[in-house]
DNA sequence: TTTTTAAAGATTACACATTATTTTAATGCA
DNA sequence: TGCATTAAAATAATGTGTAATCTTTAAAAA
């Protein structure tokens, strides 16, 4: 009844804790409740221990982020995650990756690159599902600090749609090493402040990893 | 009581009608309520003619959309709209109008041009109110039919920001003319359908724009 | 003037009534 | 028997009233 609370959150996306707006949102990026799955008050409210009305609020706040889908009289729903939905947020976050990151090439400490390096080490030996925890974490070190707060809400935002897509399918180790390498460019080049050098390789990581979805949705006739 | 009713709603942007929600934004977005002002959902209620419930589901659709802040217990109040906040909303359009403009200048028709030399000779003679949403319907034609329908809420939801931050200032002659002129060339570049002599414009078009509302803002000490 | 106390006002969550939708079962027809 | 249409029951969404809790405001005392 209550597995979900025990769960972790997607740390560090999800930041508010410990309401059921978090705990949707959780179990949406993660898979528990798919792409299109009716998202049910009566039942989440059980399933919460609360009553009908704190969920609807959440499920509206998640309908204004663009997790849920409202229709009148007929009820919540996950959002649709095709893969139209895999273009478009990739086509987004390659907007905003350079936009972020520019700033952090400039302005990010010694602190921040020992960090980065410690959660590089760490993919060396981590399982997929690590791995893509790791990851997350990596780039999110890169753009929380950012001053434009809005465009880092919107990169967290499309960041956990990819999640709640990619949640259920496992990484090959060739495309695992081919990020770590990539990864390892990217600190190479912020030791050496290049901005320059950083986007190019940021956008072709974002790039990679958006021909390997693409590619994997397709050959799953995802639509 | 009912008076916001009465009013008409900031169209295009908001396509939803008739709706608490869209009742909410568009006297946000037509600076009815001013940037931090406590939105009271009794209140709120009582204006709209109905009960507490459905205002709060609004609020929540609202927060999730970034136009309303909730602090837990202490109700919500309209998003503040400050002079960071011009600053990052600025820059996000910056990074969405090169991305759809060039599927604009691609894929729009003769129809669509036309529509946009209507629009035009209409701001020649127009007050600064029509002006602005003529403005707002201009560029509404050039990015509301790209594929990526993500990008075009974004692109609308911080339009909506730039319209409640400056419905109550009246804009200065010689800016319209101006701003006039760039709509001129856009469409200009348009029908040549070439992307970078568009992109340019489009980009100095939103500096000048930038620049104008920033310079207001610290003129008048709004932060 | 500052602190304490009391009152008013709002937020939150819950139970319930109404309305709409979805699902299930029943009926008629080929 | 199989299929489509219709009718009925179950399910869920929406909106209202209300009680409890927390905040804010105002007044009184130190």
């Amino acid at each position: 009844m209550l597995e979900s609370k025990e769960s972790p959150l997607v740390s560090p996306l999800i930041s508010e804790k410990s309401t059921i707006y978090a705990y949707i949102l959780n179990d949406i990026a993660n898979a528990v409740f798919h792409s299109g799955d009716r998202l049910i008050s009566t039942k989440l409210a059980e399933k919460y221990q609360t009553s009908i009305n704190p969920v609807r609020e959440a499920l509206k706040q998640l309908q204004g982020e663009g997790f849920v889908t409202v229709e009148p009289n007929s009820g919540a729903r996950v959002a649709l995650f095709e893969y139209n939905t895999l273009r478009d947020v990739f086509e987004i976050l390659q907007l905003l990756e350079p936009y972020l990151m520019t700033w952090f090439v400039e302005e990010h400490t010694d602190e921040d690159r020992l960090e980065m390096g410690r959660l590089l080490n760490e993919m060396e030996t981590a399982t997929d599902k690590e791995y893509r925890s790791l990851d997350t974490q990596f780039h999110w070190l890169t753009v929380k600090n950012h001053y434009n707060q809005k465009a880092v809400d919107l990169w967290r935002r499309n960041r956990l749609i990819l999640l709640a897509m990619q949640s259920n399918v496992r990484l090959n180790t060739s495309r695992i090493k081919q990020s770590i390498e990539e990864h390892k460019r990217i600190i190479c080049g912020l030791e050496n402040r290049d901005v320059k050098v950083v986007l190019d390789i940021m956008n072709e990581h974002i790039g990679n990893s958006g021909k390997y979805w693409t590619k994997y949705l397709l050959s799953n006739k995802m639509r």
